[in-house]
RNA sequence: GAUCCGUUAGCUCAGCAGGUAGAGCAUCUGCCUUUUAAGCAGAGGGUCCGGAGUUCGAGCCUCCGACGGAUCACCA
């Protein structure tokens, strides 16, 4: 046991020990570093900055609680911060304040000594301003509330300048918790992202319609175009899929009678990851009964509105080094007319062959396995979709591309569908939904010849959902709107991982050291285990990448030209090791 | 997946062209009763990502690998 705590300690950090050894002295002097008792808080941080100055004859017997942020000690007095869940406070504590009597411990020891940056602690005092001028809280009396055993960056500010930032984006996303405490910034961002989310939901409940949950794991991936993650269910022995979309089943909701049902829910796709992507993200779809997609544009513009003047009380917000504007309405154009505005080609009634021999032109790469719709949406996403910086919707997608949206009322070779364009990107697609059992089938039937001729992305067919169709859908239209880059635009984020909190990353691996134990452990002799590295044969198993008569020529000819006193190697030898790598 | 860049103390980063590994903050020891990135004096702290090679000698040069970032391509 011994021997296992001193193996643990030498691998701890002199800071992290020390703290460790600090917490054996607050035990032996009494005090629970980690105590059982809730602490009564009657005020905050932001409460006190705010109020105070208005009016002294507040917070004249404060009890509030942190986490150690900094510390300056001077002697019999000392001054630190504490960060509540609202933001940071100064507070002063004086020797003779804290121990009134002969017994200067709590002072000397416990508060000097044994007590350290990250530390919670509660105190109880009154709000006072310094001579610098800074509000500042008088402590009477603190409690450790808990000791923290590994050291925080210490990130430094002065007139708003940040000094050692804790920047470095691997750790930041792997801790967040550490992110979050350190830089007050990005526990803002998901503030916001509450709010806006709360903003979306309030609009909606308001309107009268129904939050609904619907199933994540599902027998068929439907209502979007995209590979999913697969797992399985034991008890039914059937595969599963985590959702892509949750279109067909809020539809179902509709078939059954609900006016408007809306679901903030999270989809799965898996797929490339980078600043744009994550595996899991978070979308709201919402579908109306007896609606169709022009109501449902004004419908977003007046929502999303909404949410910017929730969030900033203004509707022009800036973005990089952009400025753009939620004030409803937004700017309306069709699919093609945006073609035609920034390529210069008219793609109206043009055949199959036709579109490929423009895009083509234009310098797009295509392949067979795209139709008509797929060759539309790459003109599109080349040659306009980064020029829409203003909110703008672009409509009327090909029926090609849309398998779930109506047919217009006027081109039967166009669908009811908008996406919502900002700042470059997709931020919303909806449609004026598909209620026509016999088309939806037809369409799903396209989706498998397009799947036939090598798109990966084509829908399955949902026999179920067809048959809820059957039963009658009203006319519906539906939007799915992308949460995750609707905060980062509303919150002038870069990156997809800057506003979900625990971001997928790579797993964290422990890299071990390879060490001669590894390769006495598979079974080779020790003397040649120090060797073998230096053979060239960095771990185990990049012997197993080579040929066992590789191997014993390679490390004969290393024993020869190092002149090594040892035995010869065989090939039954190092066949033998070679079975012993797992 | 491709290209480029990076990995040095707990944190943020230097390291001059191979020649004993540095700074600030943090930590530890002193001093200091209203400080402001507090200050002053001192101390400790490193697998320079891992491995191999070249060399008398490698943080630095070469090769292999790991991890990360940026950009590009595909996808919301």
């Amino acid at each position: 046991m011994q021997k296992i705590l001193k193996k643990m300690t030498e691998q701890l950090s002199e800071q992290e020990i020390v703290r460790r050894e600090a917490l054996e002295q607050l035990r032996k002097l009494g005090i629970n570093p980690y105590p059982q008792a809730m602490y009564e808080v009657n005020a905050y941080a932001k409460d006190v900055l705010e109020k105070f100055p208005e009016d002294n004859s507040l917070f004249r017997e404060v009890s509030m609680a942190g986490r150690i942020m900094s510390r300056r000690i001077m002697g019999a007095a000392s001054f630190a911060e504490i960060m509540d869940s609202t933001g940071r406070i100064q507070i002063y504590l004086k020797r003779d304040d804290i121990c009134p009597g002969e017994d200067k411990t709590m002072y000397n020891t416990v508060f000097k000594k044994l007590l350290d940056i990250g530390d919670f602690i509660g105190i109880k005092g009154y709000a006072f301003v310094t001579k610098m001028g800074e509000i500042t809280i008088h402590v009477k009396e603190f409690t450790v509330l808990a000791k923290s055993l590994r050291p925080l960056p210490i990130v430094k500010e002065k007139d708003g300048k940040v000094y050692d930032a804790f920047t470095d984006p691997d750790q930041r996303y792997r801790q967040r918790y550490v992110d979050l405490v350190v830089n007050e910034n990005v526990k803002n961002t998901f503030i916001q992202r509450a709010r806006i989310i709360q903003s979306m939901r309030e609009f909606f409940i308001e309107k009268g319609y129904l939050e609904v949950e619907t199933p994540i794991l599902q027998p068929i991936p439907g209502g979007a175009a995209a590979r999913p993650f697969v797992t399985h269910h034991n008890a039914l022995n059937i595969p599963l899929y985590l959702r892509i979309a949750n279109e067909l089943y809020l539809k179902r909701l509709i078939v059954g009678g609900y006016e408007g049902v809306f679901e903030f829910a999270k989809d799965f796709r898996n797929e490339g990851m980078d600043r744009f992507h994550n595996p899991e993200f978070t979308v709201v779809e919402l579908y109306v009964a007896y609606k169709d997609y022009l109501w449902m544009m004004e419908m977003t513009e007046k929502m999303l509105e909404k949410v910017v003047l929730d969030l900033y009380g203004k509707t022009k917000i800036k973005v990089g080094d952009k400025e753009i504007d939620f004030k409803a309405p937004f700017k309306r154009q069709t699919i093609l007319g945006a073609i035609k505005e920034h390529t210069g080609y008219d793609l109206t009634g043009k055949s199959e062959s036709e579109i490929r021999e423009i895009a083509e032109k234009l310098g797009i790469e295509t392949d067979e396995g795209m139709g008509k719709g797929k060759l539309i949406d790459e003109i599109f996403g080349e040659k306009c979709e980064s020029s829409f910086i203003q909110p703008t919707f672009i409509m009327d997608y090909p029926v090609e591309m849309s398998p779930l949206c109506k047919r217009h009322r006027d081109n039967p070779e166009l669908t009811e569908r908008f996406e919502l364009m900002v700042n470059g990107k997709e931020l919303a697609n909806a449609y004026t939904e598909l209620n026509d059992p016999i088309d939806q089938r037809r369409r799903f039937e396209e989706q498998l010849k397009l799947m036939e001729r090598g798109d990966d992305e084509a829908m399955f067919i949902d026999y179920d959902f067809l048959r809820a169709l059957e039963y009658g859908m009203p006319p519906t239209s539906g939007i799915g709107i992308g949460i995750d880059r609707l905060v980062m635009l509303l919150t002038n984020q870069p990156s997809i991982q800057e506003v979900i909190f625990f971001p997928q990353m790579k797993p964290e691996k422990k890299v071990k050291p390879v060490t001669p134990e590894d390769f006495i452990k598979i079974g080779v002799p020790e003397e040649w285990a120090e060797h073998i590295m230096g053979a060239g044969y960095s771990s185990p198993s990049t012997l197993k990448e080579s040929k066992v008569t590789a191997i014993q020529q390679k490390l004969n000819g290393y024993r020869k030209k190092k002149k090594l006193d040892i035995p010869v190697l065989k090939v039954e030898e190092i066949e033998r090791w070679l079975k012993n790598i797992e």
